[in-house]
DNA sequence: CGGCATGTTGAAACGTTTCAACGAGAGTGG
DNA sequence: CCACTCTCGTTGAAACGTTTCAACATGCCG
């Protein structure tokens, strides 16, 4: 099956047995926790990063929760499989986001590097021993969820209610806005189409099709594969907000 | 329009200007974060409990979130409402479970009754206050989160693949899950056929269909206009992984 | 017992999926 | 550097499921 990609590499966790060392632990957790962007040199030098090539698995779901990380450099997918080979993507991961927070004791979704990634790996008993006694660090953690649950209950609505077209224009949109500062409007994302589709709840072709729609409206261009530029900034938003 | 309900009750926020007393409040938080579930006429003698009647707005997406709260007797829903006038919802809260939790300054969705409801209902500042320095109830906070957030990614993959069918066999096995011990198999829920298709991205004639059908096949029963049985548990377990 | 909201069913319209073929681009080895 | 190959992306046509529109049934409340 062309959409298996469950290679484990050098990083897998079960293949890990080193225990934990304090210093460098609580290191990690002062970057995992810190508001804003560390140098990535630091971090490097620190040993408290972990490299995954393209679709390489970070983690399985139901695999024993031992660690939490913050994408540096690159894209992470959260998804999952269902008995019929459908893959339903629960949230992708851009650079200083949080994944694998949860409280259980396994992975409730895996994650795969979308093209080559950098994360910050960060023990979760350390956090929870951080969080203790340091009421902003207890902040910042209910923080991280709060903002995963936010992204949740949007997806939720677009699944629930938009079609291809608007659903396709809001992941753009929500890209765009994630994305600050970017005068020319290029999205450049090591994203495939079936990741896409994957989590529009939408079939590749469906998903191309919207695509070349809205490239035929000049809202987008997709000047190469993995590139989209936004044209029309307020076309996009009225489409995907269902004034189309 | 039919499914408008934002009447605002004797309980709306905005119409409450009662300073917060402290050891109400503390008290309030208390029972809020209690891990089982307190005896109802200790909420209500203590004076934390609010009623809505079915249908009544707890609080509207946008209004500041001066409260947190957790269902004591009957159902409540979150929705949003789009500019074409559809209704998403949610997520549906049955007694013990929490709503009105985000870190936000207002609210990210509208709550209402289902049908009537005793709330347990506490300031929310007041929450944040007892977080800090005590790390149990941190815990319990961060663990109210990440509840909420597995239920919201399991929606996602819900509408993400599954048939109406599918949808509506999902909703009725979460619900008889959250119930252990019913030796009947019986749901006695307030939902309406419109909530239900909401819930599920759904409209109201494809929901009924979908339950239509269930019956036929003697997988569940609908005696009366709010209740199920469910007949055939197995039957309905396979019909929601897929196997139909 | 009306009257009205809510629930159910049918048939046509619509959008998405499926199946199939083709095209474009990236990487490899000649 | 080109041709080959393989994957990924794109498009078309038919099948399928959901929605829409409409009519009718049921149950609840005054």
């Amino acid at each position: 099956m062309q959409r298996k990609t469950d290679q484990t590499g050098p990083n897998s966790e079960t293949a890990m047995g080193e225990a934990v060392r304090p210093a460098a632990c609580e290191q990690a957790c002062r970057f995992f926790l810190e508001e804003a962007c560390v140098k990535k040199a630091d971090m490097e030098k620190a040993g408290v990063t972990v490299k995954f090539t393209r679709n390489e698995t970070v983690y399985s779901k139901g695999d024993e929760a031992r660690y939490s990380y913050k994408v540096i450099e690159g894209a992470v997918r959260l998804s999952r499989i269902f008995a019929d080979g459908r893959r339903q993507i629960v949230n992708f991961l851009l650079p200083d986001e949080t994944f694998g927070i949860e409280l259980s004791e396994t992975y409730s979704s895996t994650a795969e590097a979308v093209g080559d990634v950098l994360a910050l790996r960060c023990p979760r008993i350390c956090i929870s021993h951080m969080t203790v006694g340091d009421p902003d660090i207890s902040q910042k953690r209910l923080s991280m969820f709060s903002k995963s649950l936010a992204a949740a209950e949007q997806h939720v609505a677009m699944l629930g209610h938009q079609s291809a077209k608007e659903r396709v224009a809001s992941f753009f949109l929500a890209l765009e806005m994630q994305r600050p500062g970017d005068v020319e409007h290029t999205l450049d994302l090591p994203l495939s189409r079936q990741d896409i589709a994957d989590y529009l709840g939408l079939t590749i072709e469906t998903t191309c099709r919207a695509l070349s729609e809205l490239k035929r409206q000049h809202i987008i261009d997709a000047p190469s594969r993995r590139r989209i530029v936004i044209k029309d900034l307020r076309g996009l938003k009225a489409i995907a907000e269902g004034d189309a």
